[in-house]
DNA sequence: ATAATGTCTCAAGCTAACTTGAGGTCAAGC
DNA sequence: GCTTGACCTCAAGTTAGCTTGAGACATTAT
């Protein structure tokens, strides 16, 4: 367990984050015990950097600032909210298994398109490849 | 070819969007050739219903109104636009192929929190469940 | 007839998630 | 010793994507 610890312009550069995001995401309490040196600085640990990746991962997953904090407060909490976060995380499943199958519909349609436009590039028109067009909904539903 | 026509109200209950929202859209541009009756009213034929369906395609794909619209105004220029629009679709193709890959690995990460937080409620305690703990990153990276 | 329902425009309002700017501290290098 | 760069706070600004509200017609149901 290393007791490094980093500075928010390394944290920014590492996660691909700007400085004023990580300063917006501490204000809004995403970062759970996460410390400030004597001079004021922020001093970002193992412990805040995990709880960054989860930050992450909720995010890219579609969740919302305050619920994400949510989350982060029932962490603070303890036991008592195990339930929540076991709830929580059962609906962001269903919820990335629903966004996986429509992303993955969309890409039977653009796979399409492709398909339709490199076809009316080397035509030259798009008139002849649209006669034998098929529709969007045919494609999407296999 | 049906000669059907719609009102804004049936294509928003159709496409589960709000009257608003669709008069939004038409006014960014996004519906092509949408005509009004002798009353000023938005009547919706089968092109733009169409229309609507690739929209809710590139709007799901994590496209935006303007680059959406962009794509409306080249399909309506014509054969000039056509190499466009295939870079267009092949862009979006690696970011959809980009999203499902991200989508995927959170998903790996979702449901281990799902195992992690189910036996934690189980035991009552978060405490046992702690211990034998993964790291996200372990996880994510199957 | 009258009231409800659905449509319209246009302008203003809203929320989320950041970003920017002013004004200030501190440590390191020249 | 002074400038440069990384950090700080706090308040205000920005952008996208809608939503809401006011005021007005027109068609349908009672």
């Amino acid at each position: 367990m290393s007791q490094e610890t980093y500075t928010i312009g390394q944290v920014a550069t590492r996660f691909n984050l700007s400085v004023s995001t990580l300063r917006y995401y501490d204000q809004e309490g995403l970062i759970p015990n996460l410390t400030k040196d004597q001079a004021g600085i922020r001093r970002f640990n193992n412990e805040n950097l995990e709880a960054l990746q989860v930050v992450e991962c909720l995010k890219t997953s579609g969740m919302s600032i305050k619920d994400i904090k949510q989350f982060m407060q029932w962490s603070s909490e303890g036991d008592e909210t195990l339930a929540q976060r076991l709830t929580l995380f059962q609906k962001l499943r269903e919820h990335l298994e629903s966004q996986l199958d429509l992303l993955e519909r969309n890409l039977r349609v653009v796979d399409y398109k492709c398909a339709y436009y490199g076809q009316a590039v080397e035509d030259g028109t798009e008139a002849r490849v649209k006669q034998t067009g098929q529709s969007i909904r045919e494609i999407a539903n296999h």
